[in-house]
DNA sequence: GTGTGGACTTAGAAACTTAGGC
DNA sequence: GCCTAAGTTTCTAAGTCCACAC
């Protein structure tokens, strides 16, 4: 059968409905050298998948079983009759066309593009915005998720599923009782409207992948979410003023002769040490094999009473939040080592682990630590340490490396920030241009220096004419200043990249470091804070910009 | 005490936009 | 002015933690 109708503009976007679909025409897949019409239920997620053809996804196994079934409940009868194995299907035209839209709207000009931005502009102002306590505030996510393949991290066993589209009738709206209620689109009405002043949503679904539920919340520089990022780095400055004391108290238990207190001890230790998540309990099978501190396996841990120079280490090597690898080998005070390996078995990981956090439950690991401090939970260390460590980092490098210099005042604050990114283990994978875009930048910094030298030569020359010509000499001093300036910014460059290679200093930035102290450094560098922050970083951290003065301190 | 659902934060990847080099 | 890479925003998955039921 032969291709229908496709113009170009197929929609793929939360807005597509299978009306759309209609409107639009059908098209087909090839099916062992034969054409078949889909019907559009069956068509839709076909190209889903023709979408994610250049993507690994789409040769995991794991991913293309849960997208053959999920696929197979799209299809009519005849269709499951007909189509049997997801490898005798060609996507080929599917991929191709839609390949075609990704580039025609690449090619689009200028007025063009500019008509879609305005269009996309009246659709944030009619639906990004709410009404909270008579603020108008920006919403987060305010569009519904569109249906297609579950992209789950790591060897998710549910990659690959089909995330449905969410109907008005799977949406709960919650509003104050006074407000207008949303209008739901025509033909269709809400699950449930409801009044609940207690939580900050504005809207949420239940997805059907993990049933797990999603909402629609306000965005990071509402007053709502800035009070509460404000409190957690308040809760963390409070940990600053009594973390000696619980370290002091978890040293002490290490040694203690209940087995429950040792291993919440041990764990402390960890979670304090290393910033490792609590990482609670997971159902086996539903998502990736991922663990924190308190979920650690013997698998995932081994002893050496030497290694590479250092007594009693151990060997952490396991897959964290998103499946991320977290491999670290830090020795260990004794005291830690010789309660956790006993005479018996010195170097059983099973002890070890009898020890760390086999039947720790996080639940009450930050009951305990509610104890210690009002607030005080497990991921709290995480906040405290990012921020004392950039802190530091800040006042130690800024001082070694004292420069009036812009770019070097930035590359202190990077590698402070890196410090941080590397405790909490944010990585990125590295950029696919990267090693080309290194072996680039070093004939640049080698042609910046000649251009230095030579700039050098000519001021020194026109020096030596001083009398005949001073406008010349000052243009010659102004073309030395201008290279040197060029040839450090590509020096610091490099440096700052090569350094960041795997590297992510995004998420420490926005999620673990109080703002105050950045604001504090820019303020006594004389380093403009657009600078350090992005346009929605600044707004996020609008609080901390409005209220922080240079004398801060953590 | 244990399991579960709900609400919220934290996270990396993908998409989109802007800047800078030729 | 065009092209590409860097920077930024958007998207949504994946954690944490708490309250509540049993």
């Amino acid at each position: 059968m032969e291709l229908l109708v496709n113009d170009g503009t197929f929609p793929i976007m939360a807005s597509t409905t299978l009306k759309n679909l209609k409107k639009y025409g059908l098209c087909s897949t090839v099916l062992q050298g034969k054409k078949v019409k889909l019907s559009l239920a069956a068509e839709e997620v076909a190209l889903f998948f023709a979408q994610m053809l250049d993507h690994e996804y789409t040769t995991k196994k794991v991913f293309r079983e849960n997208y053959f079934k999920d696929w197979r409940k799209k299809m009519t009868d005849e269709e499951r009759s007909l189509i049997k194995n997801l490898d005798k299907c060609d996507f080929g035209e599917l991929h191709a066309m839609h390949k075609a839209k990704v580039e025609a709207k690449k090619v689009l000009t200028k007025e063009e593009k500019l008509v879609l931005k305005e269009a996309n502009k009246k659709v944030v102002d009619e639906y990004g915005y709410c009404l909270l306590d008579h603020h108008k505030e920006r919403i987060d996510n305010f569009k519904i998720e569109p249906p297609g393949l579950f992209r789950g991290r790591g060897e998710h066993p549910k990659q690959g599923m089909l995330k449905m589209r969410i109907q008005p009738e799977h949406v709960i709206i919650n509003c104050s009782k006074e407000a207008c209620i949303p209008v739901p689109p025509t033909g269709h009405r809400w699950k449930e409207v409801r009044h609940d002043n207690a939580v900050t949503w504005l809207a949420s679904w239940t997805e059907n992948i993990q049933s797990a539920i999603k909402y629609i919340m306000l965005n990071a520089n509402s007053k709502l979410k800035g009070e509460k990022d404000w409190e957690k780095y308040e809760i963390a400055r409070k940990l600053k003023s009594c973390v000696d004391d619980i370290r002091n108290q978890y040293n002490q238990d290490l040694k203690s002769k209940k087995m429950d207190t040792r291993q919440r001890a041990v764990a402390l230790y960890f979670i304090d040490k290393l910033a490792l998540r609590a990482g609670n309990k997971k159902e086996e099978g539903e998502t990736a094999d991922t663990v924190g501190c308190c979920s650690l396996r013997v698998e995932h841990i081994t002893l050496h009473e030497k290694l590479e120079g250092n007594k009693c280490v151990v060997e952490f090597d396991f897959l964290g939040k998103d499946s991320i690898r977290y491999y670290n080998k830090i020795p260990v005070i004794k005291k830690v080592k010789k309660q956790r390996a006993p005479k018996a078995l010195p170097h059983s990981p099973s002890s070890l682990l009898s020890c760390l956090c086999l039947h720790l439950k996080t639940g009450l690991l930050n009951k305990h630590l509610s104890t210690l401090m009002a607030g005080l939970t497990a991921k709290v260390f995480r906040t405290y340490n990012a921020s004392i460590t950039l802190q530091q980092q800040l006042k130690e490098l800024t001082n070694r490396y004292q420069s009036d210099n812009e770019p070097e005042k930035l590359l202190s604050y990077n590698r402070a920030n890196r410090a941080v990114a590397i405790l909490c283990n944010h990585q990125r994978v590295p950029p696919k241009t990267f090693d080309q875009f290194m072996a680039n930048l070093q004939p640049k910094i080698d042609a910046r220096k000649e251009t230095l030298a030579l700039a050098k030569t000519e001021l020194k020359q026109a020096k030596k004419e001083a009398k005949k010509q001073q406008t010349l000499v000052e243009q010659k001093k102004a073309a030395v200043k201008r290279c040197k300036e060029q040839l450090l910014k590509s020096e610091v460059q490099a440096t700052d990249r090569e350094e960041n290679k795997q590297i992510a200093l995004g998420t420490s930035k926005l999620n673990s470091l109080d703002p105050r102290i950045s604001v504090a450094w820019c303020k006594n560098m004389e380093v403009p804070i657009e600078k350090i922050y992005s346009k929605s970083q600044r707004d996020k951290f609008a609080w901390a910009i409005d209220m922080t003065e240079e004398d801060f301190e953590f």
